[in-house]
DNA sequence: GCCAACGTTGGC
DNA sequence: GCCAACGTTGGC
């Protein structure tokens, strides 16, 4: 069992809209690294689910991997936002994922937080200018912010 | 809204 | 293969 951490802006997605369906579809990553990545995830991987791009950045839940990556059908919809014209049926490049809601922290552990501990310096999510929205997460990085999130409520 | 940093594209 | 121009990400 592997751990990540994957970005979502909580005005598309958020993880109380994933707790709300239960699963869902996590698709739209257009950056080989970040899908490098997913295709890497098996049934049963946790993740944090990050909040991007929105008032008070950070980690707001985390989730399960419930179906391991196959071709991303947004990919291929014209009417999709993350419609990309050089993609088809038969050559795909993006991949999606099935995920499963497992918890919503009581509050979110904001970015700037995560910034000050030591322990998570070698995440990409804290480094200057890193833009990456899909990566791997150490078992000793999960488990020094389960106890951040454990030591606040 | 700004802008730094990064990834991608395309001319050469 | 280089690199300038452009588009995107994402914190602030």
């Amino acid at each position: 069992m592997a751990y990540w951490l994957m970005k979502s802006e909580p005005d598309e997605f958020s993880i109380k809209d994933l707790q709300k369906i239960g699963e869902a579809r996590w698709d739209g990553v257009r950056n080989y690294q970040a899908r490098n990545f997913m295709r890497a995830m098996a049934v049963g991987d946790l993740f944090f689910f990050y909040h991007s791009s929105c008032p008070e950045p950070g980690i707001a839940g985390i989730g399960r991997i419930c179906e391991a990556a196959y071709p991303d059908p947004t990919a291929l919809d014209p009417q999709s936002h993350y419609f990309d014209p050089k993609a088809s049926a038969e050559k795909n490049p993006w991949s999606a994922l099935q995920v499963a809601h497992e918890q919503t922290f009581p509050r979110v552990i904001k970015l700037d937080y995560l910034k000050q501990q030591t322990a998570l310096a070698e995440m990409p999510l804290v480094q200057k200018g890193s833009r990456l929205s899909v990566m791997p997460v150490t078992p000793e990085q999960w488990a020094a912010i389960a106890e951040l999130q454990a030591a606040r409520d």
